[in-house]
DNA sequence: GCGCTGACTGAGG
DNA sequence: TCCTCAGCCAGCG
């Protein structure tokens, strides 16, 4: 697909993430279909400015390096969950776009 | 056409 | 738990 359309699909998808939970570069790569973990980070440099960049994160859950840590003040007003270590607790913040679409009825959390 | 760089990832020590 | 190594993909000079 057209670079155009590769980032209108990641931050069309960055943007459905709700409050309280984060993706890793790998998935959105994975979700949107083309390219890798890099080609995300890189599209998130030019453009992340737009989309609420602090809810993609690394994939063992650490924040990414940039805006001087800003992420985590963001997240942490969000209600995002923190491992005791600094990190992401990935097991209940991952989100994934087929939460929307297979269980609706069930948005609230676990 | 070539080489460098980067908001990454997974495995090993 | 933290640090290091090698691999992959694209954009840019």
């Amino acid at each position: 697909m057209d670079q155009e359309e590769y980032v209108e699909r990641v931050l069309a998808l960055i943007e459905r993430i709700p409050a309280g939970r984060v993706m890793n570069y790998g998935a959105i790569a994975a979700v949107v279909g083309v390219g890798g973990p890099r080609q995300v980070g890189r599209v998130m440099s030019q453009y992340g400015g737009s989309v609420p960049w602090w809810r993609v994160v690394h994939a063992d859950g650490s924040l990414a390096v940039c805006h001087d840590g800003g992420a985590r003040q963001h997240l942490v007003a969000e209600g995002t969950r923190f491992r005791p270590s600094g990190s992401v607790d990935m097991a209940a913040a991952l989100w994934s776009p087929e939460e929307l679409e297979g269980v609706p009825d069930s948005v609230g959390g676990p």
